[in-house]
DNA sequence: AGCAGAATGAAAACCGTTGTCGTTTTCGTG
DNA sequence: CACGAAAACGACAACGGTTTTCATTCTGCT
């Protein structure tokens, strides 16, 4: 139930990036972990369902986690090395509502994704 | 190098939902098209890398792609039928750029979606 | 027409993810 | 502490969307 489902969130609070289920599997392995990758994305989705994790598509499909305080918010993700920042944006969410109910939209949802290359990065840029 | 390459186009542009490529293919062969699956997936990366079309990864990895004006701008999907209205919002564009710039990121892109439920589904529904 | 190079597409390879199922662990109860 | 049911684990197989391979076909050029 939860010795290695503790362990994966664990392992997801160690740091603020975007992590893929084969990158965290490898990680704990790596850590001395006893795990397998079936619970490795199991714990995952369970996380995931209980929103305790955010879960993002990557452009090639695939999906990667990072553990996230409650409520609203979105991501602010550098695109070299994954590190992550919260950020909350109350035009963005009134801009949403208006948007959609302009268009006659109902039950309205939305996504926001910023990406950049964060200051440390280009610092380390060659 | 563009019969079934201009019919991909084509068919994209008969109507203005998110379709997955598989979608794309089933309804040329339907419509007595002949033509692969793999010309149609190689057609749209095309059209993807030339900006032709905008492509969005559905919650299942899934890529859905459809045919959009030149430009930034984002959409309004409706997640029963998939219509899509392109919508631009200058609010969201300093947004992004502000709440960026005050972490010290550079180089920022951002996608926005906003998913709902269109007057017509509404109507529709049970 | 003849030819080189690009495009096509059937089938196989890929790869992330999910299902299967026998084994192990956890936990409540006697 | 021992038992037994129920949940979790994990090696492996299966799945499904996408990409690669490679032999064949088509295009545009001379």
């Amino acid at each position: 139930m939860t010795r290695q489902r503790t362990a994966v969130q664990d392992e997801l609070a160690r740091d603020s990036a975007f992590r893929s289920a084969q990158e965290i599997h490898a990680r704990m392995r790596a850590a001395g972990h006893r795990i397998g990758l079936t619970t490795v994305y199991r714990s995952l989705q369970a996380l995931a369902d209980a929103d305790e994790v955010d879960v993002l598509r990557s452009d090639d499909g695939e999906a990667t986690y990072r553990a996230c305080s409650a409520g609203h918010h979105h991501h602010l993700v550098c695109r070299h090395c994954g590190t992550t920042v919260e950020v909350e944006g109350r035009a963005v969410e009134t801009w949403a509502e208006r948007v959609a109910r302009e268009h006659g939209f109902v039950d309205v949802a939305h996504t926001v994704e910023v990406f950049g290359t964060c200051a440390r990065c280009v610092r380390g840029a060659r």
